[in-house]
DNA sequence: CGCCACGTTGAAGGTGCTCAATTGAAGTGG
DNA sequence: CCACTTCAATTGAGCACCTTCAACGTGGCG
C-alpha cells in the first residue's frame, strides 16, 4: 500500500534502541517463549490501531515503530518511539491504548498473550523493558511540557544521535520520520519543527546532508540548547 | 519540615489509583517479598532526589506522591501522579531518574531491589503495574503535546474524578496539590492554571467549594472540553 | 492585627500556530 | 533527456494563545 519495502536501506539505519537489542538478545528471548511469529512490514505500514483487541505482544526485531494517539478532532501525538528488542502492545484491558504504525520497513515478532503472561522469564523482560521507556517517557514529557520549538528539535536531534553508535565527533542522524512525524512527536506544527531546522543549520549547529540526514556539527553547542536556556 | 501532618484529613482524599490498590491487595503484595519497611512521610515531604543511588524500590500504601524532574535553569515537569498501590524508584541505571515528593502525608513501603529483582511474584507485579503507568504516561503525553490550556485542566480535573469513587452525578474532587504543582504537571505556569480555573467557574462547569475543592457541576460539558475541541 | 504564602486578576509581549505561497525532490511519461 | 506531476519541505505574514511581569486579594497562623 506504500512505495515501501524497496526502501529498505532505511531498514539499520534508525538507530533507535540499538543499544537494547544485544542486551534483550543476551536474556535469551527468541527461545524463551514459543508460539511467536515473525512478521515483515512496509515502511508506513499499520502494525495495529487504538482500540483493537490486544490479544498479543509484539516486539521489534529491526527496523523502527512509533506508537501514536489521536484525539477526536483529529490531532495526533506520536507516544513512543520504538527500535530493536523494544516491546510493545501489551495493555492492561483489553484494547490496545495506542496505535502503532512502522517508521520503516520492519520484522516484528508477536507472541501469544496468553503465553506470555504465564512466563515468569518474559514478566521479567517485560519488566526490564517497560522501565526503560519509562524512563524515556519521563523524559519525554519534560520536553513536551517544558522545553521550547528550539529546545525539542535539539533534543530529539541528540536523541537519535546518541542512540546510534555514540561518540561519533560528528555524528550523522538518520531521521526515519518525515517532519509531520516528527512534529507530532514533538509537539509542535511541521512549520515549526521546519524552521527550527532552518535556523540550526544557520547557526551552523547542524547541517542537512540530504532530507532525511543531518549532521550534527557541533554537539557541545547542541547540548547547551537541548538541556536548557 | 513542613507544616505537613496535621493536615493529614487530606490523606484519603486524594483519589489518585484508588482502583489499583484492591487488586495489588489481592496479588498478595505485602507478604511476597520480605525485607519491606514502612516509612510515614509528611506533606510536601522528600522521598529521594534525581541522582540518588537507586537500591530501593517504592510503593505508595497511602496519601499520593509525585515524580518530577529538573532542567538546569530550575523548569520543572511534574512526570507522575501516583496514589494507593503505585509503584516508584526502580531505576534501570544506579541513580533514581526523577526526584519524588508526597503531595500529602503518606505512608511508602519500601524493599530491597536486589530482593524483589529475584522474585518471580514481584516482577509480574512490576510488570503489571509499569503497564498502567505507561499507559497513563501515553494519555499525559497526549495531553502535553496537543491539548490547550482548558483542555489540559479540564482533562485533568476529570481524571482525579475518575480516579475517586467514579459515576457520582457531581462528583467532588480534592486537590491535593498547589496552583503550582498543578501547572507543574500540565505544562502550564500558575496563572494560566488559575485563568482557566476561573474560566471553568465562570461558564458554570465547575464550582470551588474550597481552593481545594472542586466540584464538577457539569461532567458532560467538562468530557467535551477535555477530549477535543 | 498584621504578616506571609498562595491564589487571582490585569496588561503587555513573545513564541508558536494558522493560512498561504514558493521551493525542492522524486517519479512518470512523452 | 526533459517537461510534467505530485508530494514534502521551506519560507513568509498575521494572529492567537499562553507567558511574563506586576498588582491586588485572600486565607491561615503567629
Amino acid at each position: 500500500m506504500n512505495t515501501a519495502v524497496q526502501r529498505s536501506q532505511l531498514n539499520d539505519s534508525v538507530g533507535l534502541g540499538d543499544c537494547l537489542a544485544p542486551e534483550f538478545r543476551a536474556l535469551g528471548l527468541e527461545p524463551v517463549v514459543r508460539g511467536s511469529t515473525v512478521a515483515q512490514y512496509a515502511q508506513h505500514a499499520t502494525i495495529f490501531f487504538e482500540g483493537d483487541p490486544a490479544d498479543t505482544i509484539c516486539q521489534v526485531i529491526d527496523g523502527a515503530v512509533m506508537l501514536y494517539k489521536l484525539l477526536p478532532d483529529g490531532r495526533r501525538q506520536v507516544v513512543e518511539l520504538l527500535g530493536p528488542g523494544d516491546i510493545f502492545g501489551f495493555a492492561r484491558g483489553a484494547c490496545r491504548d495506542a496505535s502503532a504504525e512502522t517508521l520503516t520497513a520492519a520484522r516484528i515478532r508477536t507472541y501469544d498473550r496468553r503465553g506470555a503472561e504465564r512466563s515468569c522469564g518474559f514478566q521479567r523482560l517485560l519488566a526490564r523493558q517497560m522501565l526503560a521507556q519509562l524512563e524515556a517517557m519521563h523524559e519525554h514529557a519534560v520536553l513536551l511540557g517544558r522545553k521550547s520549538a528550539m529546545e525539542r528539535v535539539a533534543s530529539f536531534l541528540l536523541q537519535l544521535a546518541s542512540a546510534r553508535r555514540a561518540t561519533d565527533e560528528r555524528p550523522v542522524v538518520r531521521l526515519p520520520m518525515t517532519r509531520q512525524e516528527i512534529a507530532d512527536y514533538l509537539g509542535l506544527t511541521i512549520e515549526t519543527v521546519s524552521r527550527s531546522f532552518s535556523e540550526l543549520k544557520r547557526r551552523g549547529l547542524i547541517a542537512l546532508e540530504k532530507q532525511d540526514r543531518v549532521r550534527i556539527v557541533d554537539v557541545e553547542a547542541m547540548n547547551d540548547i537541548a538541556g536548557a536556556a
